[in-house]
DNA sequence: CCCGCTAAACTGTGATCTCAGTTAAGGCTA
DNA sequence: TAGCCTTAACTGAGATCACAGTTTAGCGGG
């Protein structure tokens, strides 16, 4: 296996904070949860627990309770017969089945947002979207996707249903390592940022209605474009077509 | 704390069979996970590491990592500054909050089933249906709430989405230890099997439209009589109101 | 009889160690 | 040079121990 590419991982993931009040182990589950979203690791690579703890500076006590926290989310799985746990290679049905629970849950967030939402939200959506734009121009990969789950985030938030925002976020989770292959698509950047800016208008509008199709055709054209991507380039995670 | 309830809760729950292909840890994992399904923990009930160790004939490792799987899950959660772990006790806007992620997933499940099921799938059904009958006939809530589950869920598996049957699951774990309290309640009964007896019609006339609607409908009049009786006996878990 | 204090028994947390198993590497033979 | 076999290094799984904290039971004093 190619160690650079994981050492470039681990890099990014310093010693924790031992801060007091909370735990060795929650500090190590969340500290991968964003890791995992935010795309840091790639679709197939494995996590060690060993390793694991020694770039994180504790024992494998925290970090096999982190990582089986992780596994019951979706966010890893168990690999070969030597029981490893890695980033799922997720396959073209999972990416369906993904895609239409997001549509659902996103989709009926969204329309739920609106009564909750002021101006200060909105200001806050309109920041995320705006840095969103920079950075599609700069093509800075890290940013976009940054500002686009916070600029999503954001949006259900409002809905003010904990349990709804949760379970979205675990499909994230799910989605996170394999949303940074498709981003580098161009023609990805214009046709989201054209749901982002109808979905900006119909928050102003407080029109639930549009909000909600403006995020669910965000939706539908993200699965697309990574099914186009992933097509394209074949080496990479396992088969994945009839996406479209 | 009355020791006599648990204790009992604790007695269905026999020593584990060290079967090889698995994991002590899976084990307990799904043998928790079932019993809190099934309703035979209730809210509030503590769940100490040590003593579901000795109860299962095992080490506290394996336990803590099925049950902080189970806290990931939203099956259990943290209670006080003990950090002790608890069958978490659902405030009115959480249940709001997961009927309605219920009736977004299980209605989409239920009209994505229709493509999947055969005449097969369908006796199985009716015979779940008819099983639940003669449960709620004689009283027998064990039974009921059994092949009330497997009703739902053979219909929800043959959508053929692994993703949304495990995330309905989550949701199911989550209500579980409430649904034994409410199913007391003699009005849900036939409220219940009417709109069961619809989704079978549905079935039979392969109407994806029908089956969502009836899916849909129990879940909404279950979660009626639910708040309803959780009203009804204001000493059991705490508020619940408003859930209409 | 009630209140407050003390001590014992409980709680989870984390680190360490052993074990069985798999994987991978390196050297030896044909 | 190619293939096989041995061995060393890795993997997770589970048990045990020490620690700090909380809760609770019990006893004493008012």
């Amino acid at each position: 296996m190619d160690r650079t590419a994981e050492r470039d991982s681990w890099s990014r993931l310093g010693p924790l904070a031992l801060a007091d009040g909370t735990t060795a182990q929650a500090q190590v589950y969340l500290r991968l949860r964003e890791a995992l979203i935010s795309g840091i690791f790639r679709p197939g690579e494995e996590i060690s627990l060993r390793r694991t703890a020694a770039a994180l500076g504790t024992s494998v006590t925290p970090v096999r309770e982190a990582l089986r926290q992780l596994e019951s989310d979706g966010g890893l799985e168990v690999f070969g017969g030597n029981r490893v746990l890695r980033v799922p290679i997720l396959t073209a049905d999972q990416l369906a089945d993904i895609r239409d629970i997001r549509l659902q849950l996103e989709g009926f967030a969204a329309a739920q947002a609106i009564e909750g939402i002021g101006p200060a939200q909105i200001r806050l959506i309109a920041n995320a979207s705006a840095i969103m734009q920079r950075a599609a121009d700069a093509g800075d990969a890290d940013l976009y996707l940054e500002s686009n789950w916070r600029f999503h985030a954001l949006i259900y938030r409002a809905a003010n249903r904990p349990i709804l925002m949760s379970t979205i976020e675990g499909m994230w989770l799910r989605v996170g390592p394999l949303i940074r292959l498709a981003v580098t698509a161009p023609f990805h950047f214009e046709r989201s940022m054209e749901s982002h800016r109808a979905a900006e208008a119909a928050l102003q509008a407080r029109d639930a209605d549009a909000l909600q199709a403006a995020i669910m055709r965000d939706i539908s054209d993200a699965a697309s474009d990574l099914g186009h991507t992933l097509n394209a380039s074949p080496d990479l995670p396992a088969s994945i077509s009839a996406l479209t």
